[in-house]
DNA sequence: TCTTGTTATTGACACTGCGTCAATAGACAC
DNA sequence: GTGTCTATTGACGCAGTGTCAATAACAAGA
């Protein structure tokens, strides 16, 4: 670890701030740790020095370095799933087409969020191997119930017919959710580099691939 | 913690044993171990107790309990891709329905590793979070020369005209593998239950139609 | 300007688990 | 027996955690 590498600020004499300004300064230090380092090397220590406060001055806040983590996706969370809700809670009718249009904006539009916070939402989820409560909220919460969402959508497209009928809702569901959060995070989590705009594309274009053949076949 | 939860032996007077007896003993504790606890749980003492030994004796046969892990997938490591070898080196040489079955083999192949050893293959992608070298030798070996073999496989049926033109074969055998290891981790990995046979023969479909309907289409 | 109360902040502490090492004591060879 | 080798361990220092009583910044009132 570098020695330069924390803007250490040096801090003066004790300031005190609003209880609020303390806490948004904690998290914005705590996301641009993570935008840096992965969530491993995250300790409350090197997340404080980058706020000019001490480190006990941390769990006035936060319970925990987890607790850090949890608040940090819920500046996140809707967005992540900001995937067009139009297609979770639409209904094809007969019409593949235009499930398929719909769809392929949809994962554009949650895909568009990993671009933006990939480090943080991969730090959510290593976190959630290391912290019980963390791995609740994230696989129990979030991810089961966009899985539950989506489960719903294909019964109704099976139901319609624009989905083959040997198809099982809840598990596709599963599979291709697991797979797009997984792909993602693999694609957009690292803390160093971005893939370029051409890789991006050609990400984005995967993954439609994918959820568009298995739920509505080639063409 | 529980406390009867460790058969911890009230180990007698010091025992003497071969490295190898000792070596084995302690791999044996650690997968025991996983069987009932997920690796954020595993600590070097937590295992230890399980041999007899005392916890520095641990250090005398394994580097750090990242060590342990590794070593553990080590003796699981070639199953795992025992996914049937014969799609991944095959040609389709226009035969569809050829590759389709040998496919749908290897699938049901690779998984079986994850129903036996789902515990321990969860423990070592837990793993890969907390610590640098364990990610490299799981993600950046195993995982990324199974992809790049895939690759391989898919660019061939491209060529030959069972899998569409518009497939990008790093990319979507980049998704299809992640979609595989997340979802069957997801589905055999807890610690606590297995899935029903019923249950088991739904998660195959599922991933046998995924790939299938991406690669070689519908029917 | 000088109190005075509130409370944000912190130094110091105890604790857990890690990794190391010199010292101890089984087991085998002779 | 006796000696040698080395598996084993008690004890240590370290990193990081979470807590608490004591401290001091700031706001408000006289």
């Amino acid at each position: 670890m570098k020695d330069g590498d924390e803007l250490s600020e040096d801090r003066g004499p004790r300031r005190r701030r609003r209880p609020e300004e303390a806490e948004r300064t904690i998290l914005a230090a705590g996301r641009a740790f993570l935008e840096e380092h992965p969530f491993r090397e995250m300790t409350v220590e090197g997340v404080m020095v980058r706020t000019g406060l001490s480190r006990p001055a941390f769990y006035a806040y936060f319970k925990d370095r987890y607790d850090l983590v949890t608040r940090l996706i819920e500046g996140v969370g809707g967005l992540l799933f900001a995937l067009d809700w139009r297609w979770l809670s639409g209904t094809a009718e007969g019409d593949g087409d235009r499930a398929r249009t719909v769809l392929v904006e949809a994962l554009r539009a949650g895909s568009q969020t990993f671009v933006e916070y990939g480090p943080v939402l991969r730090a959510i989820s290593d976190a959630a191997g290391y912290d019980a409560r963390v791995e609740e909220v994230y696989r129990g919460g979030l991810i089961e119930r966009l899985i539950a969402a989506v489960a719903e959508r294909i019964a109704r497209d099976v139901d319609a017919g624009v989905t083959p009928g040997d198809t099982d809702p809840g598990q596709t569901a599963r599979a291709l959710v697991l797979m797009t959060e997984r792909y993602l995070l693999d694609a957009f989590g690292r803390t160093g580099s971005h893939p370029s705009r051409a890789e991006q594309a050609a990400i984005f274009d995967t993954l439609e691939g994918i959820w568009v053949r298995t739920l509505y076949g080639p063409e």
